[in-house]
DNA sequence: TCAAGAAATATACCTTACCAATTGAAGGGT
DNA sequence: ACCCTTCAATTGGTAAGGTATATTTCTTGA
């Protein structure tokens, strides 16, 4: 039941070299009857292999002269080590300001979705996902679809990197009437139409997120690494930003 | 200098017809054959479109069975239907708070580094790349890769989209004096340390540019499309943000 | 009648072989 | 020194046909 498609092991093989950097950014892949004879497979599906290398970014087919590796394999180097306190930080920023353009464009019917998930919040099972759609509802609300993707790209990270999940564990279980107070006063602004106080209440949410992680590490930490975790503090804060 | 590759036409097609509801989710697609004759193309590329499909995640296809549209498209739709004033009301938002933060984060190389944009703004060609590297610098001098992804993934953006590609050039070759003295205001909050003020300079130099956006496609609309951007101005206007 | 196995069919998979279009460099003429 | 032509290398694209796999249809036996 293998049956992979041929030219997917080319793609691998031909990453693999990639990544390893036998072909360097900018250089040029050898040609494509090369590459057949190399693995060994005809020269259409070594035209495929690279097709898909090219859907994926790795690499630019220029028309008679060759195939070249492209540079962007940056970000997904990027993507790997994000590290929970930077994605909140960057939720902090983002949606502190989606807060703010939602208390201007949101609507009556989302306002009322946004108060539903505050009842969800109550209950356990469903907190999670109450949280999440509130958050979803407020980025929708902005009416914009570019920051609507950029706050779900941050949640789709916080979902699928493990050492972000597990930070997070370990901080939504405890506090679960902070939470909801702090979503409460979230909604309240936004409801009031008032923009300041809604950034503030987004970012006074995040603000405690992110120092609730940094005591999660800190209890976890040794001695040696409490001490560099408070000088580092600092940096991830966000407090001096709000006024 | 057009020749884009025969594949890349298909793909269009197909993707266009997936959306438009002509093959709903779990559908079948027509076999190879048929395509090849309907597209009037051979086999091969009909076979390179499909797995530039495949690797998009828009398709599956099932070894002699046929290729299959997949679920998963919701996010790919929505980039579809981002428009320059959205995407540029999220710059607004994401990076001015990257400015603010980047105030107190950044090194003094990455400060020379950025000062050196501003003079390679002056050079006509070089422009749009050092508008690109400036911004980049400020995103990357946060020190939080969250931040730094989410910025790139909207430079990516307007970098991808025709539509969009076409409503920044009427717009960037205008005004260079002003662009640079945007910039340079930027420069100086940013080096002075003042986050707010960097907030403050960052959200002008795109307030100008949102503006600018709206009168240029003003200056094409007819009358009655006129009278209906007036309208919207209010929604995509971030002025009422600042403090 | 119905269910299980076998054959036929439809489909994607992969290859070989060929020609066309584009690029870039080498070479020759001015 | 410069420009133009030519040519080799490369990718782009096509045609035709055999192979493997999944699905459907048909047969056959209980």
């Amino acid at each position: 039941m293998k049956s992979r498609r041929r030219f997917w092991t080319v793609v691998d093989k031909l990453e693999a070299l990639i990544e390893k950097g036998e072909y360097p950014v900018g250089s040029r892949l050898p040609a494509e009857r090369e590459l057949a004879e190399v693995y060994d497979v005809s020269r259409p599906t070594i035209r495929e292999a690279i097709i898909a290398l090219e859907v994926r970014g790795r690499v630019e087919v220029k028309t008679g002269s060759g195939v070249f590796v492209t540079d962007s394999e940056q970000s997904g180097r990027l993507l790997k080590n994000i590290s929970a306190f930077e994605l909140t930080q960057a939720r902090a920023l983002i949606e502190a300001e989606a807060a703010a353009l939602a208390a201007s464009t949101i609507k009556e019917d989302e306002l009322h979705a946004l108060k539903q998930t505050l009842e969800q919040m109550t209950v356990p099972e469903t907190a999670d996902e109450a949280d999440h759609r509130f958050h979803e509802i407020i980025a929708k609300s902005t009416k914009n679809s570019a920051i609507l993707v950029s706050i779900q790209n941050l949640w789709e990270l916080r979902r699928s990197r493990p050492q972000i999940i597990a930070a997070y564990e370990d901080v939504c279980s405890q506090g679960i009437e902070q939470r909801i107070k702090e979503h409460t006063e979230i909604y309240d602004a936004i409801a009031a139409r008032d923009s300041a106080s809604a950034r503030k209440a987004m970012h006074n949410h995040f603000n405690r997120l992110i120092n609730a992680l940094f005591d999660a590490s800190e209890a976890k930490a040794l001695e040696e690494v409490k001490r560099k975790t408070d000088e580092t503090r600092g940096l991830y804060s966000i407090s001096h930003l709000t006024q």
